[in-house]
DNA sequence: CGTAAGTTTGACACGGATCAAGTTATGTGG
DNA sequence: CCACATAACTTGATCCGTGTCAAACTTACG
């Protein structure tokens, strides 16, 4: 089985319980730990390799993705600072990790987690409402793979990226520092798709271009409804009607 | 909002706090719950509904999906006896749920749950390991949704039912108890692609009908080939070797 | 036995993949 | 700081897998 390689290995510092260290929150847990640095395009883990670390993201963006038969990537989501790697899993990583750009992280022993998070009940509710999040993330990932066009996927992943930064801004320049092949796999078309799919959506006076890792957003709302409203319990009412006049059983 | 129509309520008893069950298992939380029956094709709640209780399916199987603009359904999992439905919940449903056969299901309320779970060490590792199974399973779904062709996606379809009902038999009948429309929403195809795979796989000699809802398979271990390697860690050595052949950043 | 729902099969269309070429950034060494 | 090399991206032409539309067939059920 792969080890973590390409990695500069860390010396596992304080990792062992120090319990009693009355974290209000899970990021908390991390405060005390080491920042360790990591340049663009280097590997944190392996699918398969043992699950013995969490991660916080201190700065920067990095991808999580599996691999199938032929080299086919998925990328299954983009992390930013504020996040934690490594909630959902027990003995084994789900999936492999690389950073996108420059990127400083936290580490904490699962071990170590493990036993605050058991001796701290304060903590329990945001390890699951982080798990719930994810998996509300899954399902509309799933949504978007299953049954959106192209257009539909570049614009739902824009609106996500716009929703991460800013809840309510005006002047509308995101980053999104991976690249056009990382955006691909993240949405499940080609690099070819997403570029034509981008211009299009220049053409249409929605968005437009700010540098190859920037974008600017002109018409928001347009965004949102191209995106294919999939903001389920919002307003689903349109949808129930529409699945209740469908054929089915 | 919605509220769970079409639905025989039944009397929501004894779910008050009874805490101290000391349940082992967290189905063991259910033992004591009155069992409700629901006809096939019952909705049991709806996407955005309130999530007031968890349920466990005694007997039979259900659907859970998600309905978008214009109609359009993704089911994002089926479920069958032994399953618990509402874990990964925080205070609304994220999809409606739905019977695909005559169901035998017992309910507890989210308060009750969660109050048993905080006071039962024993039953968090196990809500933990649910959620974890649940999140890997998302993974494996947008890994088939992202990359994967028609015959690979019923391939694994089959390949995962067959797994779930028999580890390792012989005479590897199983039961598909949902419609080809089911699958066909299941595995981001149309009912038409389904059913031509179908017969394909029939001509091929991998599976062999066998009424309507279930099928014979023949060569289980070519079903394991054509769907298409997504077992992860367990021998990705080749994927990864491809997947550093092809040309990225 | 008749009807309707579910499924299969066929013909054709189309969105996105593939293949290929050209263009624009990014970074590097002289 | 510029010239060059290379990676990233865009654009165009064509192909193909799956969707769509339509019709026939099968099964379940009243």
């Amino acid at each position: 089985m792969l080890h973590t390689a390409n990695f500069h290995h860390a010396k596992e510092v304080a990792n062992v319980a120090f319990l009693g260290s009355e974290a209000t929150c899970l990021l908390g847990l991390f405060k005390k730990l080491p920042v360790e640095r990591l340049a663009a395009g280097q590997s944190l883990f392996f699918e398969g390799d043992a699950a013995k670390h969490l991660f916080e993201v201190v700065e920067g963006s990095l991808r999580i993705f599996k691999i199938i038969s032929d080299g086919r990537r998925v990328i299954t989501g983009f992390l930013h600072a504020g996040d934690i790697i490594g909630v959902s899993l027990k003995d084994r990583y789900l999936y492999s990790a690389e950073t996108v750009t420059d990127t400083r992280i936290r580490r904490i022993s699962r071990k170590s987690f493990d036993a605050e998070v058991a001796n701290s009940p304060d903590l329990r509710p945001e390890v699951f409402a982080r798990l719930c999040d994810e998996m509300a993330a899954a399902q509309e990932q799933m949504v978007l793979l299953s049954r959106k066009n192209a257009e539909e996927r570049v614009c739902s992943f824009l609106r996500k990226e716009l929703l991460r930064v800013c809840e309510e801004r005006a002047d509308l320049v995101i980053e999104l520092p991976m690249t056009r092949l990382d955006i691909a796999d993240y949405l499940g078309l080609t690099i070819e798709t997403v570029s034509r799919t981008m211009t299009k959506l220049n053409n249409k006076g929605i968005v437009a271009p700010a540098g190859r890792h920037s974008i600017r957003i002109l018409k928001r709302s347009a965004l949102t409804q191209l995106a294919g409203n999939d903001d389920g319990y919002l307003d689903n009412t349109v949808e129930l009607a529409a699945y209740a006049r469908r054929p089915h059983h």
